[in-house]
Formats: structure tokens, sequence, C-alpha cells
DNA sequence: TTCTTTCGGGTTTTT
DNA sequence: CCCGAAAGAA
């Protein structure tokens, strides 16, 4: 890589690095595919790579590094000036590193027009997207049942990963369908797309790569620009960021890959493990490095790890080795239950944090399935244990109600053609505008080809909306033409005005004490309002897009590090195993280890297969001294208690590794006998001496029969309606007979999913008497029948 | 148009 | 078992 002349890499910059390492940073010119097992170092390559080329003198304007999350892109940031800054290295301007998606974006940005959008284009995620599929449907006048739509919304997708527009989607079993045709509904989507100035997330990568194949000019531009590209976790790029790279990149660029085949788990989305596979075909003159050696498990875990990924065909083949100890063996716990697999892990920690060796956030918990956080979150704030968690979920804040309904209202600021956002504004409040007249403006909208606002003023000028509907409207359109946000500046104080006068916020409820859902509809929103204070503050040029834009690419957990930094500090961590790629733990717990749920039961084919296998590979790859296997013999899913069965994974790990435990007798007991599950209590902690007598209000009295006959089962669904129904009679009418004098507000009751809580109000519902109960993380209203209560006596 | 009830499905994973 | 969407009633 070294220019002539260059000055010589610094020995800083490969000192602690091992031979393999060090050959990769060192590559000179040309591709470079770069094999990096987990835990093998393979950020602190990439960086130095970077930090090395411009200290050989190449201008880091001229590099480009992409990453898949953002994350990924901020720690490398981080990396590379400390790096360069501890190395005493000068440099003029700043490397481009982002993710594709965001690469995407601001390139689009740029040459916005050639896109047919604005430099305020919008960014629509699969909601938005979905939403606008639906509209697009309803005036093609083509009707749908939900599944087509999720089917034709998949085709979609899938002709954006593979490098094409919508317009050559591909789906045979709806293009079968009388009156349906599917190019020219990718093509009216398209359309709708523009109209809306938004662009999906398949358009930010495939809009770019069109852009660069149809103009030679723009092409060699960036081929100039962006001389040095490197890329982070090549095994998830899809067939269009490929083809993106390989306009940006000719076949013999300085183009820099690293990756590791074993660790793709994103083929759901489009990833392609063949573009890791075959890299030497695209780049034939690509020289390749492994980097096989891990400095973060000790032997065992790795020689579990090595093991389960043997199992695999389609792989480059790597063995990852480790100059650690063995180290101690692997925990496998065979659980009764999920309640028995939650209360194990719960006491592990205790011991861990107990004995000093462990802080609480050395351990993460990791599973397949979100849905099996609830039962340890139970576990940890019950009564037994106090154990503090974070749970490690994405998106979770902006994917609630009043969060979308105000970042609606915001769009609208920058974007009137925005349809999505338009029809959820409206739609928050009752203003008397329903869906007839919002159809009505939108038809005339696309018709006439003006944004919606005056589409609406167009309507009420043609009489087509009248009355309450179209006062609705003139009051909606007056937020934002002579509307409280005009007098403030900054962006927070803007938002604040708008979404106070459109009465979704409600500041005053902050300190709303019965309400409880009203509050934290307000604590949310005043959230929102801090995002966009903090973002004001640290952006050097914030605008409402930009904004926008980073809502839409930016996780939560993202958007606002310094909180969740805090948060962690002292706290377990809980994640799905996809979200913990990338990451590392001293202890690493790994549950629900059972048929179905992992490997998942969705996995349809052999690939699948091999796509789970690798997704266990992370997990287990993510331990550094402790790793914890667990599974269940039973677990409730969806409600129901079912038998599991072990995941086959386990029995393709040498058994020899693991260190194999079982619930003692007393805890196998009560799981087996299926309805006394809900009589458990966990073992009550030393510390609080007080007693607690559990009472049930009601007592369903029905048995499910415990053996099932083939015939028994034919009817399974039906019977359990029916077994339901009974329940539910019995419930409302014991109800009646003894419930109502027993639930007041104040009372602790517990409930079998949600743990313990207190009521805070009840009310009154058509199947009988509820309660709004308040739990640890969430308010609840549940039927008095469901609840137990509890009494305490001093 | 809107509130209420019933029904169906079950996001594995996310830029 | 819980949630959201769709259909039904005021």
């Amino acid at each position: 890589m070294r220019p002539v002349d260059a000055p010589p890499i610094p020995d800083a910059l490969i000192a602690g690095l091992n031979k393999e390492q060090t050959a990769a940073v060192l590559h000179g010119r040309g591709p470079a595919l770069v094999l990096a097992g987990a835990g093998s170092g393979k950020t602190r390559v990439l960086t130095q790579r970077i930090a090395g080329l411009i200290s050989v003198g190449v201008s880091a304007t001229n590099i480009l590094a992409l990453t898949f999350t953002n994350k990924a892109a901020r720690e490398m940031k981080e990396r590379v000036a400390s790096t360069l800054q501890t190395a005493n290295i000068p440099t003029q301007g700043q490397v481009t590193l982002q993710t594709f998606h965001a690469f995407g974006a601001s390139f689009l940005r740029r040459h916005a027009s050639l896109a047919d959008r604005s430099e305020q284009f919008l960014i629509y995620d699969r909601d938005d997207q979905l939403k606008l599929i639906k509209e697009v449907l309803k005036q093609q006048k083509v009707e749908l049942e939900r599944e087509a739509l999720l089917d034709l919304c998949a085709a979609f997708d899938t002709a954006k990963q593979l490098g094409e527009h919508a317009t050559a989607a591909y789906c045979p079993p709806l293009d079968s369908r009388p009156g349906v045709d599917v190019k020219r509904l990718g093509w009216a989507y398209e359309e709708a797309l523009k109209r809306a100035d938004a662009f999906d997330f398949g358009d930010l990568i495939v809009k770019p790569l069109k852009l660069l194949l149809e103009d030679e000019a723009l092409k060699s531009h960036y081929r100039q620009l962006f001389a040095w590209v490197l890329v982070d976790e090549f095994q998830d790029t899809n067939k269009s960021q490929l083809m993106l790279l390989q306009a940006l990149c000719p076949p013999d660029a300085d183009l820099f890959v690293v990756g590791d085949d074993d660790q793709s788990i994103y083929a759901w989305r489009g990833a392609e493990v063949n573009n890791i596979l075959g890299f030497n075909q695209y780049f034939p003159s690509a020289k390749t490095y492994k980097l096989q050696q891990n400095y973060r498990s000790q032997g065992n875990i790795l020689s579990a790890a090595n093991g389960v990924i043997r199992y695999n065909s389609n792989r480059l083949g790597k063995q990852l080795w480790t100059e650690q100890d063995q180290g101690q063996k692997i925990t496998l716990y065979t659980a009764s239950s999920d309640y028995d697999e939650a209360d194990f892990v719960a006491r592990q920690i205790t011991n861990l944090v107990a004995s000093k060796r462990y802080k609480y956030s050395d351990i993460a918990i990791l599973y397949r399935a979100n849905s099996l956080s609830l039962t340890l979150e139970n576990t940890f704030v019950g009564s037994a244990y106090s154990i503090p968690y974070v749970i490690v979920r994405g998106r979770h804040f902006f994917e609630r109600a009043e969060i979308k309904d105000a970042l609606a209202y915001l769009r609208l600021l920058i974007n009137p053609h925005d349809v999505i956002a338009y029809q959820r504004a409206i739609a928050s409040e009752a203003r008397g505008v329903g869906k007839t007249s919002l159809s009505r403006v939108i038809q005339i909208a696309a018709e006439l080809n003006i944004h919606l606002f005056a589409a609406a003023q167009e309507a009420g000028r043609m009489g087509v909306i009248r009355g309450k509907a179209q006062a609705g409207l003139q009051e909606f359109h007056k937020l934002y033409t002579e509307g409280d946000y005009l007098d403030h500046d900054r962006l927070a104080e803007q938002a604040e005005a708008l979404l106070k006068q459109a009465q979704l916020y409600h500041p005053e409820y902050l300190k709303d004490m019965v309400d409880e859902t009203r509050r934290a509809k307000a604590e949310n929103i005043s959230r929102l309002i801090e995002l966009i204070r903090d973002f004001d503050d640290r952006s050097s040029d914030p605008s409402w897009f930009a904004f926008l834009e980073q809502v839409k690419l930016v996780s939560e957990d993202e958007a606002n590090s310094d909180e969740s930094a805090d948060a962690q500090q002292g706290a377990v961590s809980l994640m799905t195993v996809h979200a913990a790629k990338g990451l590392e733990f001293p202890v690493v717990f790994l549950i629900g280890l059972e048929e179905d749920l992992f490997p998942n039961a969705r996995r349809g084919g052999h690939a699948e297969l091999e796509e789970e296998r690798r997704l266990f590979y992370v997990a287990v790859t993510r331990a550094e001294k402790m790793l914890v296997l667990s599974h269940a013999e039973r677990r409730s899913i969806h409600g129901r208690n079912q038998p599991q069965m072990m995941s086959q994974f386990l029995s393709e790990i040498d058994q020899s590794l693991l260190r194999k435990i079982r619930p003692q007798s007393g805890l196998r007991a009560w799981a087996q006998g299926g309805q006394t599950v809900k009589e458990y209590t966990p073992k009550k902690s030393s510390s609080r001496p007080r007693t607690q007598t559990n009472t049930r209000l009601t007592s369903t009295q029905t048995h499910r029969p415990q053996v099932r006959t083939p015939a028994a089962k034919r009817n399974e669904h039906q019977t359990d309606h029916q077994i339901k129904r009974q329940t539910e009679q019995q419930i409302n009418s014991a109800y009646k007979a003894q419930a109502q004098q027993s639930l007041q507000v104040g009372m602790k009751v517990s409930h079998k999913t949600y743990g313990l809580g207190e009521v805070i109000s009840v009310e009154r519902k058509s199947r009988g008497e509820a309660a709004r109960v308040r739990f640890p993380h969430s308010d609840k209203v549940i039927l008095s029948a469901f609840l137990t209560l509890i009494q305490e006596e001093e």
C-alpha cells in the first residue's frame, strides 16, 4: 500500500499484532479478503489499516470505510482517532466512515435531483413501506389479504436486495392471481415513493448503484474520490451491496474487506454468504488473509464453538485456536421448566456476584427470540432476587404509538408530500376526519399532483369535503401555516410547540400520578424532545431531515449512547443473539436451547439450519471465561405449556466439555404437575422475613387431559377453544360470586406472567371486573380473575 | 365517524 | 396468553 517515497509505517501501528494481523495490516495494493474468526482482532486490523494508510500519506478524504451497524461505525471512528493520536500521525480531512445505508443516504442527498427527490427526502422504514403499499393497492383497486401484502412487500425488498427496482419484483403466486400484476404494482410503488419524496431502505443502496452505473462521469468521480475502500462484516453484504462495491471499485481496486463466513446471520434480509465465499471470483487478484488466533475465549469455549460449526458444509473452513487455558467446563443446565431455568440463571448470577469475581455488567444473557426475556425479567424483579438488568433492544422506543404520532407531525414540517405521516398525524386525534375524507384528499393530491395540504384545501373548495371533516382539516393545517412553532428557532422548541398545540404532548400529565398510561405517554414524548435537543446541541448543522434520518437509521441505544452506557453500569445485559454480535462478555448465559426455538422452527431447509448453526456459533463465541447453556423440558409458548426437546446443537458439542446439571428433585416435582406451576413461589430471600400468603381469588378447576391421543390431537384446536370458553365462564361466575369484596386499590397482587404488582385502580369491563395493576415495568389492565392476591402480614 | 368487541396470529432476527 | 387489526354497533 506504500506509495513511492512514503515514510515507513510507524512501529506503533503494528506493535502487539500477531503475524497474520501484521500481514493483513501491511497488505499492499489491490483487493484483499481478511477472514477473521470471532475474537481474532478484526476491528483492530481494520483500524490499524486505516491509520496505516494515513501514516503513509494517503489522504483521509480518499478513504471510505463501510460497516453494518452504527455501533461499529462509531467504535471504529473513535479507535482510528485515538490510534492516530497515540502514534502522533498528523491528518487532514476526515475518513468517510459510515454504515452502508448512511453512506447511501448521504450520496442520495448530494445527488437528490438525479434520483427525483428533494434534498430533504425522508426514509421509509418497513412500517411506512407497508402502509404505502396498502395505499398503492387501494389506488390500483387491488385487494390483497394481509399475507399477500407481506409477500408483495417481500418481493419488492428482494428485488432491491438483488440490485433492481421494485418494477423487477418477482412473485409468481401473486402474479397468477386475476387482476394482479406484480411488476405494475412495483411500478406504482416506485411512483408512490417518489410522490411521497421518500426512499425505502433498499433504495438507499439500489438508487446510488443505479446512478453510478448510468453515469460514467459520476462513477469515475467516486472511484477517484474513494480510492481506498474498506468493508467490515463483509459476510453480511447482500447482492446489491456487492454490486455497489463493484461500481465503486474496479477489479484491481484497493478494496479491503474483512469478514467471517461462519458469522453470517442475516440471510433473512438478503445477506449473501456467497459474496464472501466467492470473493475471489469477483476480485480475482485478491489476496486472502486468515486470522485464526482467538484472543477472547478460553479453550473449552472455543472447542465447543469449533465442534458445532464443523457440521456446516458451506464454509471456507477456519479453525480457531487460543493460547489461553482450557478454563472451566461449560455448564449445561437441564431445567424442568422455563421458570426453573430463569430461577437457575438468577441463582447463578447472584452467586457469581456475591463471590466478587464478577460484576453484573460482566454478565450477558442471550436468547434466540425476544419473547424469552419475559420470564427472566419477572424472576429478576421478583421477591427472591433483585438483579439489575437492561434489555438491549434496538428500536423499541421509536415503535411506541405516541412517538410514531409525534414523528408523523415532525415529518410534515419538511415534507408535505408524506402520505403516511399525513394519515397518521390526522388520525392521531379525533378531529372528525375519517377514512373517507382522508382517501379523498390523497386521491386529489395524486390526481392534481399537488401536496396534501393543498389537496385538502382543494377538496374543500370543490365541495368534496364539507362540515366537520373540512373544519378538522383546516384546523390541522393551521398548525403548520400559522402555528406556534414558527416562533422558535431550535428544533427541540419547535417540536415542543407543535406537539403541544397538536394536543399530543401534555406536559402537565408528567406529574399525573393517577393515570399511569397518560403519564408514560407524556414522559416518552418529553424524552423525544430531549433527544431532539441533544441532536441540536451535538450536530454541526442541525436540520429536521438530518434528525429524521438518524431516527430511521440509528437505533435507540445508539441515539443516546451516554444514557445507555450509564444504564449498563452494574446491570446484567439481556439480548437476542443477533444483537450480541460483535460484543463480548466474561460470562454468557445462553438460554432456551430447544428444538424449534433454537434452531428456530421457521428454518425451512438445510441452508436455514446452517444459518441457525452459525447463529449458535456467534452466541457461544461471545463468552470469555464462562459459558452456561440451558434448555427446559417444558416451556409455555403462546400461553400453552409444552414439552420441549433439547436442541440438536447441544449434542453437537463434544460432551466431555460439558458439566451437566439438573434441578433438585423438589423443583422437578412441581414442574411435572402441570397446573401446580402457578403455585410455585421462588425461594424467599432470607433478608426479607415477611410472610406471604397466596390466596387465589378464583380457581379455574379445569384440567386439561395430560395424555393426548391422536384423535384428541386432531381436535386440539377446537377442544382448546371450548375449554377456554368454559374456563372463562367459570371465571366469570366465580368472579361474580366472590371477587368483588376482595380487590381494592393499593392491594398487592401477582400475575402469572407479569409477576408482582400493585392495584392502582379498579375498572369495569364487559367480561367482569378488571384492575389496573402497576407491575415493575409496565401497567396492565387485567381481569381480576387472573390475579392472585398477596396478603402481607407483618 | 368512533368506540367496542371479536378474531387471528404469533416479528427470530434489523439497516 | 397478549396484542393489533378488522368488523360491528351507537
